[in-house]
DNA sequence: ATTGACAGCCAAAACGTTTTAGTGTAATAT
DNA sequence: ATATTACACTAAAACGTTTTGGCTGTCAAT
């Protein structure tokens, strides 16, 4: 068995209570003691036990992180990259990463429920907020500890980190118009997604703005899958009189979209421009390139550690809310509309 | 406060052993006081403290899984479907998953050794075996419970789960020999891992079974990404004669090589022929969809889980070892060699 | 000489379970 | 009538920490 602090007490001839405290610093105890403890911990090898420490504490040094995902098979580099920077910055802090997937729905909802009841974390990170959220709806109404990447249709008071949509699409729209785009395609996220709201109002705006009209028929929803981009893409691409620019609402609709044009025998940025949103590593290294809107992906995931850590901890947050603007990222999957 | 077994005692009246036992279903308990102590939980709201019972039981309940990236931004699709797997089967048995990532080398072991000490996690599962695998050799020497995604070179008697590479790279090198190809191009991973070999050799081993000659200046490495993939095939396909399929050892690096065919004007399944290994989701739907070897990893990941937890709890394992046959994806990616 | 302050230490309780090693009683076997 | 067994229950210990609320002895101030 390991070594415990009753072996230290043991060795150096002192109580438990008193190693204890001088392992912890604390200034009841003499400097030579203190050294002593110290010296015996390192020559026993001692390591603390996190089970005893965490029932005594109260405290399961653990943030839950429940990923929302459509059937099993699930498969998105925005995660992979997001759960790396909530992950790195929370082993930083002390803090461990409890991940789980669940589809969205009840079954999703009691996952948060046993987590709560059996206090088997601290505190949750939410990630792609709905308009009417049951999971922060949940957690708000059993005060228990969370963060969230992205905001919520009510004005409620909760912590949370977003890009600005709305902002980002306006970038996007506005250099397509740039280049002559008279006529959009837009592939948007489940409706229910806040995220949703905030990008297709950003979209509208700056075509309204430009005095042009965008055709609701050629607004698709999809899954924020390639294959649900490739779908939704062969149907905008068919229709009689179809739009020279397609704005999807992420960069894995985006490359989806870019395989259904292939497949018709277009040429990405020529016979029709493509944007997507994220800049996900692959974004750089398709073919062509893709015109996408950057957001620190695996920052953004360290910010909401860091925030929920200080959040359990009772410590201040400077910033409750924070809101990122994406920047424009121009390869090569734009170009004027093709002259007809 | 939570409810906790002593209150039930107290509302009950009986001790808090009874409670407990009953609550076990030990079976020196009266039918009576079971359902009555039952009954009095489910009114309580009683959840036992996860923490308390660990503490008792010496047991964390967590699979330790520590991801080799390379660099921060880590970003890959294969990993976040592996992920899934192994995180849902072990929540259906009960166990958390925790989840960190690495850079492989010092950092890496001493996460490990981090792990063991404070004994945070009941065992571990790994991915991506080296041929001298450090973090096996540790766990071995301490003797904690463990199990693999790979072999190793030295014939270590482990549970692990591996897919025959060699079995599958013979599949696409046959396939590849009957559309006609007689120059490949290979882009390995890393020489250090496992899977590198075995694929290697079953490129190796049809080639020459067929009577060809693998060119060793055709055989690149690269790290597994993209971007790497890109790069590799951009010298492959820039040497005087170059080859007419390019044989990748997985699909990321696969993608990359169809953006540089296609940068270079090249038509991928017409002027040059590519293949991939794992058959990710992304690989049905990229331009053109990807032939390359499938094989379960939402499975791999859920059978890894499963064996560790039976190690965990001492229970028999079927299978100390199992060796998965990757079948071969036939899409558009691969076509005859050009004439000229 | 008495009081107060302070430094240094510690026993016991607490966190919430499960397990160990019983106890007392009633029914059954000798 | 006595020994044995089965049944239903439980006090106490254990898991390994931290915290609470002390205690003791020394020194300085009164």
């Amino acid at each position: 068995m390991a070594t415990t602090i009753k072996d230290i007490a043991q060795r150096v001839g002192k109580s438990v209570t008193t190693v204890s405290r001088a392992l912890n610093d604390y200034n009841d105890i003499s400097p030579q003691t203190k050294e002593q403890v110290r010296q015996a911990a390192i020559e026993m090898g001692y390591r603390p036990s996190v089970l005893a420490q965490r029932l005594q504490k109260q405290r399961t040094d653990t943030i839950g992180f429940v990923l929302p995902t459509f059937g099993p098979r699930f498969s998105d580099p925005f995660f992979s990259e997001f759960l790396a920077g909530i992950g790195n910055r929370a082993t930083q802090l002390g803090f461990d990463l409890l991940v789980s997937t669940r589809t969205p729905g009840e079954q999703e909802l009691s996952a948060y429920r046993n987590y709560v009841q059996e206090r088997r974390v601290d505190g949750f990170i939410i990630v792609r907020t709905r308009k009417k959220d049951d999971r922060i709806d949940y957690l708000k109404s059993v005060n228990y500890p969370f963060v969230a990447f992205g905001r919520v249709e009510e004005n409620y008071d909760y912590p949370y980190v977003d890009e600005d949509g709305e902002f980002g699409m306006g970038l996007v729209v506005e250099y397509l118009i740039r280049l002559g785009h008279r006529k959009f395609g837009v592939i948007a996220p489940p409706m229910n997604l806040m995220f949703s709201s905030y990008r297709l109002k950003g979209i509208r705006m700056k075509i309204e703005e430009a005095g042009l009209a965008l055709d609701e028929n050629l607004v698709v929803t999809s899954d924020l899958t390639q294959r649900g981009g490739y779908i939704q893409a062969q149907i905008l691409l068919g229709v009689p009189d179809p739009p020279t620019a397609i704005v999807a609402c992420n960069d894995l609709m985006a490359f989806g979209a870019m395989s259904a044009a292939q497949e018709k025998g277009m040429i990405v940025g020529k016979d029709v421009s493509i944007t997507g949103f994220d800049d996900i590593p692959m974004a750089e290294h398709s073919h062509p390139p893709l015109t996408t809107l950057h957001q620190p992906i695996y920052k953004i995931g360290g910010m909401l550690s860091e925030m929920l850590v200080k959040l359990v901890l009772d410590e201040d947050l400077k910033k409750r809310q924070v809101i990122l603007h994406p920047s424009l990222i121009i390869r090569q999957s734009c170009g004027p509309p093709p002259q007809n």
